[in-house]
DNA sequence: CGTCCACTTGAACGATCACTCAAGTTGGCC
DNA sequence: GGCCAACTTGAGTGATCGTTCAAGTGGACG
Protein backbone atom coordinates (compact mmCIF):
# COMPACT_ATOMS: atom_id res chain seq x y z
CA UNK A 1 0.00 0.00 0.00
CA UNK A 2 1.34 3.12 -0.97
CA UNK A 3 1.28 6.65 0.03
CA UNK A 4 -0.96 7.83 -2.73
CA UNK A 5 -3.80 4.60 -1.26
CA UNK A 6 -3.52 6.10 2.35
CA UNK A 7 -4.29 9.69 0.88
CA UNK A 8 -6.85 8.67 -1.18
CA UNK A 9 -8.06 6.69 1.21
CA UNK A 10 -8.69 9.37 3.35
CA UNK A 11 -9.59 11.83 1.00
CA UNK A 12 -12.63 8.96 -0.23
CA UNK A 13 -13.68 8.74 3.44
CA UNK A 14 -13.60 11.92 4.54
CA UNK A 15 -16.09 12.86 0.87
CA UNK A 16 -18.44 9.89 2.30
CA UNK A 17 -18.67 11.09 5.80
CA UNK A 18 -18.65 15.33 5.06
CA UNK A 19 -21.50 14.19 2.59
CA UNK A 20 -23.57 12.03 5.33
CA UNK A 21 -22.87 13.82 8.16
CA UNK A 22 -21.53 16.89 7.70
CA UNK A 23 -18.13 18.75 8.34
CA UNK A 24 -18.63 20.05 11.81
CA UNK A 25 -20.44 16.69 12.41
CA UNK A 26 -17.27 14.66 11.53
CA UNK A 27 -14.49 14.11 13.54
CA UNK A 28 -11.21 13.60 12.85
CA UNK A 29 -11.68 10.20 14.55
CA UNK A 30 -14.87 8.94 12.48
CA UNK A 31 -12.91 9.74 9.24
CA UNK A 32 -9.50 7.54 10.81
CA UNK A 33 -11.87 4.98 12.00
CA UNK A 34 -13.72 4.59 8.85
CA UNK A 35 -10.65 4.45 6.86
CA UNK A 36 -8.93 2.30 9.54
CA UNK A 37 -6.27 4.57 9.99
CA UNK A 38 -4.41 5.99 12.83
CA UNK A 39 -4.09 9.63 13.57
CA UNK A 40 -0.71 10.18 12.77
CA UNK A 41 -0.98 9.10 9.18
CA UNK A 42 -3.68 11.60 8.45
CA UNK A 43 -1.45 14.40 9.83
CA UNK A 44 1.09 13.26 7.78
CA UNK A 45 -0.44 14.30 4.78
CA UNK A 46 -2.66 17.00 5.85
CA UNK A 47 -1.56 19.63 8.22
CA UNK A 48 -4.87 19.60 9.88
CA UNK A 49 -8.78 18.62 9.51
CA UNK A 50 -9.76 21.70 7.07
CA UNK A 51 -6.91 20.79 4.39
CA UNK A 52 -8.37 17.50 4.23
CA UNK A 53 -11.82 19.30 3.53
CA UNK A 54 -9.62 20.95 0.82
CA UNK A 55 -8.62 17.95 -0.96
CA UNK A 56 -12.29 16.80 -0.27
CA UNK A 57 -13.49 20.08 -2.65
CA UNK A 58 -10.62 19.20 -4.85
CA UNK A 59 -11.65 15.71 -5.56
CA UNK A 60 -15.66 16.85 -6.13
CA UNK A 61 -14.12 19.29 -8.79
CA UNK A 62 -12.23 17.08 -10.85
CA UNK A 63 -14.59 14.21 -10.70
CA UNK A 64 -17.94 16.33 -12.23
CA UNK A 65 -17.02 15.32 -15.29
CA UNK A 66 -16.31 11.91 -15.06
CA UNK A 67 -18.55 10.89 -11.97
CA UNK A 68 -21.16 13.07 -12.60
CA UNK A 69 -21.88 14.43 -15.91
CA UNK A 70 -20.51 11.44 -18.00
CA UNK A 71 -22.72 8.59 -16.30
CA UNK A 72 -25.64 10.99 -16.00
CA UNK A 73 -25.18 11.85 -20.10
CA UNK A 74 -25.16 7.98 -20.93
CA UNK A 75 -26.88 8.09 -24.07
CA UNK A 76 -28.61 11.01 -24.12
CA UNK A 77 -26.71 13.88 -26.55
CA UNK A 78 -29.47 16.40 -27.05
CA UNK A 79 -28.20 19.38 -24.74
CA UNK A 80 -31.66 20.34 -23.74
CA UNK A 81 -32.50 16.85 -22.82
CA UNK A 82 -28.66 16.62 -21.06
CA UNK A 83 -29.78 19.12 -18.74
CA UNK A 84 -32.55 17.65 -17.46
CA UNK A 85 -30.81 14.29 -17.17
CA UNK A 86 -28.40 15.99 -15.40
CA UNK A 87 -31.39 17.34 -12.88
CA UNK A 88 -32.77 13.49 -13.32
CA UNK A 89 -28.94 11.89 -11.60
CA UNK A 90 -29.91 14.34 -8.59
CA UNK A 91 -33.27 12.54 -8.55
CA UNK A 92 -31.64 9.47 -8.04
CA UNK A 93 -29.47 10.28 -5.47
CA UNK A 94 -32.54 11.67 -3.62
CA UNK A 95 -34.48 8.23 -4.51
CA UNK A 96 -31.45 5.94 -3.23
CA UNK A 97 -31.12 7.76 -0.09
CA UNK A 98 -35.08 7.81 0.76
CA UNK A 99 -34.48 11.76 0.41
CA UNK A 100 -31.87 11.90 2.80
CA UNK A 101 -29.49 13.07 -0.16
CA UNK A 102 -28.08 16.91 0.00
CA UNK A 103 -25.26 18.07 -2.51
CA UNK A 104 -22.59 17.79 -0.76
CA UNK A 105 -21.03 21.31 -1.88
CA UNK A 106 -24.37 23.21 -1.22
CA UNK A 107 -24.83 21.52 2.27
CA UNK A 108 -20.93 22.91 2.70
CA UNK A 109 -21.83 26.10 1.59
CA UNK A 110 -24.57 26.40 4.17
CA UNK A 111 -23.08 24.84 7.26
CA UNK A 112 -19.28 26.76 6.92
CA UNK A 113 -20.44 30.24 7.96
CA UNK A 114 -17.16 31.38 8.03
CA UNK A 115 -14.85 29.78 5.73
CA UNK A 116 -11.72 30.43 4.42
CA UNK A 117 -10.51 32.26 1.58
CA UNK A 118 -9.52 28.58 0.07
CA UNK A 119 -12.41 27.11 1.38
CA UNK A 120 -15.01 29.42 -0.33
CA UNK A 121 -13.06 29.53 -3.40
CA UNK A 122 -13.40 25.71 -4.16
CA UNK A 123 -16.83 25.66 -3.27
CA UNK A 124 -16.98 28.49 -6.11
CA UNK A 125 -15.31 26.49 -8.28
CA UNK A 126 -17.19 23.37 -7.72
CA UNK A 127 -20.40 25.44 -8.30
CA UNK A 128 -18.62 27.01 -11.39
CA UNK A 129 -17.76 24.31 -13.02
CA UNK A 130 -21.67 22.89 -12.69
CA UNK A 131 -22.73 26.25 -14.15
CA UNK A 132 -20.02 26.12 -17.17
CA UNK A 133 -21.16 22.20 -18.22
CA UNK A 134 -25.02 23.33 -18.13
CA UNK A 135 -24.13 26.27 -19.88
CA UNK A 136 -22.23 24.41 -22.89
CA UNK A 137 -25.24 22.53 -23.07
CA UNK A 138 -27.27 25.55 -23.66
CA UNK A 139 -24.98 26.91 -25.74
CA UNK A 140 -25.16 23.55 -27.67
CA UNK A 141 -28.81 24.32 -27.68
CA UNK A 142 -28.05 27.28 -30.32
CA UNK A 143 -31.06 28.73 -31.95
CA UNK A 144 -33.61 26.70 -29.82
CA UNK A 145 -33.59 29.26 -26.99
CA UNK A 146 -34.25 32.85 -27.71
CA UNK A 147 -31.28 34.85 -28.47
CA UNK A 148 -31.55 37.38 -26.08
CA UNK A 149 -31.43 35.22 -23.01
CA UNK A 150 -28.04 35.23 -21.09
CA UNK A 151 -27.02 31.14 -21.00
CA UNK A 152 -24.75 31.67 -18.18
CA UNK A 153 -27.48 33.31 -15.92
CA UNK A 154 -30.09 30.67 -17.34
CA UNK A 155 -27.47 27.81 -16.65
CA UNK A 156 -27.08 29.44 -13.00
CA UNK A 157 -30.54 29.48 -12.79
CA UNK A 158 -30.30 25.46 -13.20
CA UNK A 159 -27.98 25.11 -10.66
CA UNK A 160 -30.53 27.55 -8.56
CA UNK A 161 -33.23 24.73 -8.83
CA UNK A 162 -31.48 22.06 -8.48
CA UNK A 163 -29.97 23.24 -4.87
CA UNK A 164 -33.53 24.60 -3.66
CA UNK A 165 -35.03 21.56 -5.00
CA UNK A 166 -32.56 19.45 -3.50
CA UNK A 167 -33.21 21.23 -0.03
CA UNK A 168 -36.85 20.89 -0.02
CA UNK A 169 -36.89 17.39 -1.07
CA UNK A 170 -34.68 16.47 1.90
CA UNK A 171 -36.22 18.65 4.16
CA UNK A 172 -40.11 17.41 3.63
CA UNK A 173 -38.51 13.69 2.75
CA UNK A 174 -40.37 13.52 0.05
CA UNK A 175 -39.46 13.10 -3.95
CA UNK A 176 -42.94 14.99 -4.73
CA UNK A 177 -41.17 18.10 -3.96
CA UNK A 178 -38.53 18.06 -6.08
CA UNK A 179 -40.09 16.47 -9.22
CA UNK A 180 -42.60 19.86 -8.38
CA UNK A 181 -39.55 22.17 -9.19
CA UNK A 182 -38.27 20.24 -11.81
CA UNK A 183 -41.81 20.80 -13.69
CA UNK A 184 -41.64 23.73 -13.24
CA UNK A 185 -37.96 24.74 -14.54
CA UNK A 186 -39.27 21.93 -17.27
CA UNK A 187 -42.31 24.70 -18.17
CA UNK A 188 -40.17 27.44 -18.13
CA UNK A 189 -37.21 25.74 -20.72
CA UNK A 190 -40.57 25.03 -23.43
CA UNK A 191 -41.91 28.64 -23.07
CA UNK A 192 -38.40 29.52 -23.77
CA UNK A 193 -38.11 27.13 -26.58
CA UNK A 194 -41.78 28.12 -27.70
CA UNK A 195 -40.66 31.60 -28.05
CA UNK A 196 -37.38 30.71 -29.80
CA UNK A 197 -39.34 28.82 -32.15
CA UNK A 198 -39.79 30.55 -35.99
CA UNK A 199 -43.89 31.14 -35.84
CA UNK A 200 -45.81 28.41 -37.59
CA UNK A 201 -43.33 25.90 -36.31
CA UNK A 202 -43.60 23.48 -33.92
CA UNK A 203 -41.76 22.82 -31.35
CA UNK A 204 -39.78 19.62 -31.37
CA UNK A 205 -39.41 18.00 -27.84
CA UNK A 206 -36.25 15.66 -29.02
CA UNK A 207 -34.14 14.93 -31.28
CA UNK A 208 -32.18 12.05 -30.31
CA UNK A 209 -30.96 10.96 -33.70
CA UNK A 210 -27.89 12.20 -33.48
CA UNK A 211 -25.68 9.56 -31.95
CA UNK A 212 -26.30 6.61 -30.22
CA UNK A 213 -23.57 5.86 -27.75
CA UNK B 1 -37.24 40.51 35.38
CA UNK B 2 -39.27 37.60 34.52
CA UNK B 3 -38.84 33.87 33.86
CA UNK B 4 -40.33 34.63 30.11
CA UNK B 5 -37.78 37.54 29.73
CA UNK B 6 -35.16 34.85 30.21
CA UNK B 7 -36.77 32.03 27.95
CA UNK B 8 -37.02 34.66 25.28
CA UNK B 9 -33.40 36.01 25.51
CA UNK B 10 -32.38 32.68 25.55
CA UNK B 11 -34.47 31.99 22.16
CA UNK B 12 -33.44 35.49 20.43
CA UNK B 13 -29.64 34.77 21.37
CA UNK B 14 -29.67 31.36 20.06
CA UNK B 15 -31.64 32.32 16.77
CA UNK B 16 -28.48 35.16 16.27
CA UNK B 17 -26.04 33.07 16.89
CA UNK B 18 -27.79 29.63 15.24
CA UNK B 19 -28.17 32.15 12.54
CA UNK B 20 -24.44 33.86 12.49
CA UNK B 21 -22.52 30.62 13.02
CA UNK B 22 -24.97 27.33 12.87
CA UNK B 23 -26.09 24.93 15.02
CA UNK B 24 -23.37 22.96 15.53
CA UNK B 25 -20.61 25.41 15.70
CA UNK B 26 -22.64 27.47 18.26
CA UNK B 27 -22.00 25.91 22.10
CA UNK B 28 -24.49 26.22 24.63
CA UNK B 29 -21.64 28.39 26.03
CA UNK B 30 -21.99 30.93 23.23
CA UNK B 31 -25.33 31.33 23.63
CA UNK B 32 -25.05 31.19 27.53
CA UNK B 33 -21.95 34.26 27.20
CA UNK B 34 -24.03 36.13 24.65
CA UNK B 35 -26.79 36.91 26.53
CA UNK B 36 -25.30 37.12 30.23
CA UNK B 37 -26.63 33.64 31.47
CA UNK B 38 -25.85 30.71 33.31
CA UNK B 39 -26.06 27.59 32.13
CA UNK B 40 -28.60 26.45 34.79
CA UNK B 41 -30.70 28.72 33.35
CA UNK B 42 -30.61 27.35 30.32
CA UNK B 43 -31.44 23.86 31.24
CA UNK B 44 -34.02 25.39 33.87
CA UNK B 45 -36.14 26.06 30.62
CA UNK B 46 -35.24 23.12 27.76
CA UNK B 47 -33.98 19.69 28.64
CA UNK B 48 -31.13 20.41 26.17
CA UNK B 49 -29.31 22.14 23.14
CA UNK B 50 -31.81 20.75 20.82
CA UNK B 51 -34.99 21.81 22.51
CA UNK B 52 -33.69 25.06 22.76
CA UNK B 53 -33.56 24.72 18.90
CA UNK B 54 -36.98 24.23 18.47
CA UNK B 55 -38.02 26.43 20.38
CA UNK B 56 -35.90 28.82 18.02
CA UNK B 57 -37.74 26.65 15.10
CA UNK B 58 -40.80 27.75 16.47
CA UNK B 59 -39.89 31.50 16.57
CA UNK B 60 -39.24 31.23 13.19
CA UNK B 61 -42.89 30.35 12.52
CA UNK B 62 -44.51 32.59 14.42
CA UNK B 63 -42.06 35.54 13.04
CA UNK B 64 -42.71 34.90 9.55
CA UNK B 65 -45.57 36.98 8.83
CA UNK B 66 -44.85 40.31 11.41
CA UNK B 67 -41.46 39.86 10.71
CA UNK B 68 -40.98 38.57 7.11
CA UNK B 69 -44.00 39.40 5.20
CA UNK B 70 -45.46 42.61 6.70
CA UNK B 71 -42.18 44.60 6.12
CA UNK B 72 -41.53 43.28 3.03
CA UNK B 73 -44.60 44.07 1.61
CA UNK B 74 -45.17 47.78 3.17
CA UNK B 75 -46.89 49.63 0.34
CA UNK B 76 -46.68 46.80 -2.12
CA UNK B 77 -50.15 45.60 -3.29
CA UNK B 78 -50.17 44.08 -6.44
CA UNK B 79 -50.19 40.25 -5.88
CA UNK B 80 -47.17 39.42 -7.92
CA UNK B 81 -45.04 42.23 -7.12
CA UNK B 82 -45.44 41.24 -3.68
CA UNK B 83 -43.37 37.65 -4.91
CA UNK B 84 -40.66 39.68 -5.77
CA UNK B 85 -40.96 42.05 -3.07
CA UNK B 86 -40.23 39.02 -0.77
CA UNK B 87 -36.81 37.76 -2.70
CA UNK B 88 -36.31 41.73 -2.64
CA UNK B 89 -36.08 41.22 1.12
CA UNK B 90 -33.78 38.81 0.95
CA UNK B 91 -31.67 40.94 -1.35
CA UNK B 92 -31.41 43.39 1.42
CA UNK B 93 -30.43 40.77 4.20
CA UNK B 94 -27.68 39.57 1.51
CA UNK B 95 -26.65 43.27 0.90
CA UNK B 96 -26.77 44.20 4.25
CA UNK B 97 -24.24 41.29 5.25
CA UNK B 98 -21.71 41.87 2.57
CA UNK B 99 -23.55 38.05 1.20
CA UNK B 100 -22.71 36.47 4.20
CA UNK B 101 -26.33 35.91 4.55
CA UNK B 102 -28.17 32.78 4.80
CA UNK B 103 -32.08 31.87 4.98
CA UNK B 104 -31.61 29.91 8.46
CA UNK B 105 -34.06 27.79 7.73
CA UNK B 106 -32.17 26.67 4.91
CA UNK B 107 -28.97 26.41 6.67
CA UNK B 108 -30.40 23.98 8.97
CA UNK B 109 -32.09 21.83 6.81
CA UNK B 110 -28.72 20.79 5.13
CA UNK B 111 -26.57 21.06 8.24
CA UNK B 112 -28.76 19.20 9.95
CA UNK B 113 -27.97 15.47 8.30
CA UNK B 114 -30.22 13.29 10.45
CA UNK B 115 -32.26 15.34 12.79
CA UNK B 116 -35.28 14.46 14.94
CA UNK B 117 -38.63 14.12 13.67
CA UNK B 118 -39.43 16.92 15.64
CA UNK B 119 -36.72 19.20 14.24
CA UNK B 120 -37.59 18.27 10.76
CA UNK B 121 -40.98 18.72 10.83
CA UNK B 122 -40.55 22.24 12.09
CA UNK B 123 -38.15 22.94 9.55
CA UNK B 124 -41.19 21.31 7.12
CA UNK B 125 -43.73 23.89 8.47
CA UNK B 126 -41.32 27.29 7.98
CA UNK B 127 -41.38 26.27 4.39
CA UNK B 128 -44.79 25.55 4.36
CA UNK B 129 -46.00 28.94 5.77
CA UNK B 130 -43.49 30.46 3.58
CA UNK B 131 -45.22 28.73 0.55
CA UNK B 132 -48.52 28.96 1.57
CA UNK B 133 -48.10 32.89 1.53
CA UNK B 134 -46.62 33.15 -1.68
CA UNK B 135 -49.14 30.81 -2.69
CA UNK B 136 -51.52 33.49 -1.73
CA UNK B 137 -50.49 35.94 -3.73
CA UNK B 138 -50.44 33.75 -6.81
CA UNK B 139 -54.17 32.98 -6.25
CA UNK B 140 -54.87 36.57 -5.73
CA UNK B 141 -53.24 37.05 -9.01
CA UNK B 142 -56.20 35.19 -10.74
CA UNK B 143 -56.47 35.18 -14.11
CA UNK B 144 -52.79 36.99 -14.72
CA UNK B 145 -51.67 33.65 -14.60
CA UNK B 146 -52.21 30.74 -16.81
CA UNK B 147 -55.14 28.94 -15.46
CA UNK B 148 -53.51 25.23 -15.50
CA UNK B 149 -50.47 26.88 -13.63
CA UNK B 150 -50.18 25.14 -10.28
CA UNK B 151 -50.17 27.45 -7.53
CA UNK B 152 -48.76 25.67 -5.44
CA UNK B 153 -45.77 24.39 -7.01
CA UNK B 154 -44.86 27.78 -8.73
CA UNK B 155 -45.13 29.14 -4.98
CA UNK B 156 -42.61 26.26 -3.73
CA UNK B 157 -40.72 27.14 -7.29
CA UNK B 158 -40.24 30.48 -5.75
CA UNK B 159 -39.15 28.96 -2.73
CA UNK B 160 -36.66 26.92 -4.37
CA UNK B 161 -35.02 30.10 -6.35
CA UNK B 162 -35.04 31.93 -3.17
CA UNK B 163 -33.03 29.22 -1.24
CA UNK B 164 -30.66 28.43 -4.54
CA UNK B 165 -30.17 32.09 -4.57
CA UNK B 166 -29.16 32.80 -1.31
CA UNK B 167 -26.70 29.34 -1.54
CA UNK B 168 -24.88 30.91 -4.41
CA UNK B 169 -24.52 34.61 -3.64
CA UNK B 170 -23.50 33.62 -0.43
CA UNK B 171 -20.83 31.64 -2.07
CA UNK B 172 -19.82 33.68 -4.53
CA UNK B 173 -19.98 36.75 -2.18
CA UNK B 174 -21.98 38.67 -5.50
CA UNK B 175 -25.30 40.23 -5.34
CA UNK B 176 -24.72 39.67 -8.67
CA UNK B 177 -26.02 35.59 -8.37
CA UNK B 178 -28.85 36.76 -6.41
CA UNK B 179 -29.48 39.04 -8.72
CA UNK B 180 -29.48 36.58 -12.02
CA UNK B 181 -31.43 33.83 -10.34
CA UNK B 182 -34.35 36.84 -9.59
CA UNK B 183 -34.04 38.04 -13.04
CA UNK B 184 -34.71 34.47 -14.79
CA UNK B 185 -37.29 34.16 -12.19
CA UNK B 186 -38.82 37.49 -13.09
CA UNK B 187 -38.62 35.98 -16.88
CA UNK B 188 -40.38 33.15 -16.18
CA UNK B 189 -43.53 35.29 -14.52
CA UNK B 190 -43.72 37.40 -17.53
CA UNK B 191 -44.19 34.66 -19.72
CA UNK B 192 -46.46 33.10 -17.77
CA UNK B 193 -48.71 36.49 -17.41
CA UNK B 194 -47.94 36.79 -21.04
CA UNK B 195 -49.76 33.18 -21.90
CA UNK B 196 -52.22 34.31 -19.69
CA UNK B 197 -53.64 37.45 -21.18
CA UNK B 198 -56.04 37.56 -23.78
CA UNK B 199 -54.50 37.43 -27.05
CA UNK B 200 -54.33 40.84 -27.89
CA UNK B 201 -53.93 42.46 -24.76
CA UNK B 202 -50.71 43.84 -23.66
CA UNK B 203 -48.94 42.76 -20.22
CA UNK B 204 -49.27 45.40 -18.01
CA UNK B 205 -46.16 45.20 -16.07
CA UNK B 206 -47.17 47.49 -13.21
CA UNK B 207 -50.59 48.19 -11.98
CA UNK B 208 -49.08 49.92 -8.76
CA UNK B 209 -52.09 53.08 -8.78
CA UNK B 210 -54.35 50.63 -6.01
CA UNK B 211 -52.94 51.74 -2.80
CA UNK B 212 -50.57 54.78 -1.92
CA UNK B 213 -49.12 53.65 1.92
C1' DC C 1 24.54 -5.41 5.56
C1' DG C 2 23.85 -0.50 6.86
C1' DT C 3 21.71 3.79 6.22
C1' DC C 4 18.06 6.53 5.34
C1' DC C 5 13.56 8.32 5.10
C1' DA C 6 8.76 8.03 3.93
C1' DC C 7 5.29 6.39 6.41
C1' DT C 8 2.75 4.39 10.55
C1' DT C 9 1.71 3.68 15.38
C1' DG C 10 -1.17 5.09 19.27
C1' DA C 11 -0.84 7.17 23.75
C1' DA C 12 -1.30 11.58 25.39
C1' DC C 13 -2.47 16.80 25.48
C1' DG C 14 -5.18 20.77 26.59
C1' DA C 15 -9.42 22.76 25.02
C1' DT C 16 -13.97 22.57 24.60
C1' DC C 17 -18.28 20.09 24.35
C1' DA C 18 -23.28 19.41 26.35
C1' DC C 19 -24.91 18.87 30.61
C1' DT C 20 -25.59 18.38 36.08
C1' DC C 21 -26.62 19.80 40.57
C1' DA C 22 -26.27 21.36 45.28
C1' DA C 23 -26.51 25.71 47.11
C1' DG C 24 -28.08 29.95 46.68
C1' DT C 25 -31.52 34.19 45.82
C1' DT C 26 -35.82 36.18 44.90
C1' DG C 27 -40.70 37.51 45.09
C1' DG C 28 -45.44 36.42 46.08
C1' DC C 29 -48.76 34.70 49.43
C1' DC C 30 -50.60 33.47 53.95
C1' DG D 1 -42.33 37.11 59.53
C1' DG D 2 -42.33 32.44 57.56
C1' DC D 3 -42.67 29.54 53.73
C1' DC D 4 -42.58 27.76 49.23
C1' DA D 5 -41.78 27.51 44.53
C1' DA D 6 -39.59 29.71 40.77
C1' DC D 7 -35.53 30.89 39.22
C1' DT D 8 -30.28 31.67 39.27
C1' DT D 9 -25.56 30.65 40.38
C1' DG D 10 -21.22 28.60 38.70
C1' DA D 11 -18.06 25.03 39.71
C1' DG D 12 -17.74 20.51 38.20
C1' DT D 13 -18.76 16.01 35.28
C1' DG D 14 -17.05 12.76 31.80
C1' DA D 15 -16.83 12.63 26.92
C1' DT D 16 -15.01 14.06 22.84
C1' DC D 17 -12.73 17.49 20.08
C1' DG D 18 -8.45 18.50 16.83
C1' DT D 19 -3.77 17.92 17.24
C1' DT D 20 1.07 16.41 18.68
C1' DC D 21 5.03 13.54 18.83
C1' DA D 22 8.42 10.15 20.21
C1' DA D 23 9.03 5.66 18.89
C1' DG D 24 8.63 2.57 15.70
C1' DT D 25 8.39 -0.11 10.75
C1' DG D 26 9.82 -1.44 6.29
C1' DG D 27 11.31 -0.89 1.64
C1' DA D 28 14.86 1.31 -1.53
C1' DC D 29 19.49 1.98 -2.46
C1' DG D 30 24.57 1.83 -2.08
Amino acid sequence: MTATDTRTRLVLTAMQLFRDKGYNSTSVADVLHSAGLNSGSLYHFFPGKQDLLLAVLDAYHGGIGPLLLEPAWQGVSDPIERVFALLAAYRRALATSECGYACPIGSLALELHEPDRAVRERLAANFTAWIQAVQDCLEDAGARLPRDINRRELAAFVLTTMEGAVMQARTYRELASFDAAVRQLRDYFQRLQRAAAPRRGRVRKSSSRRKRS
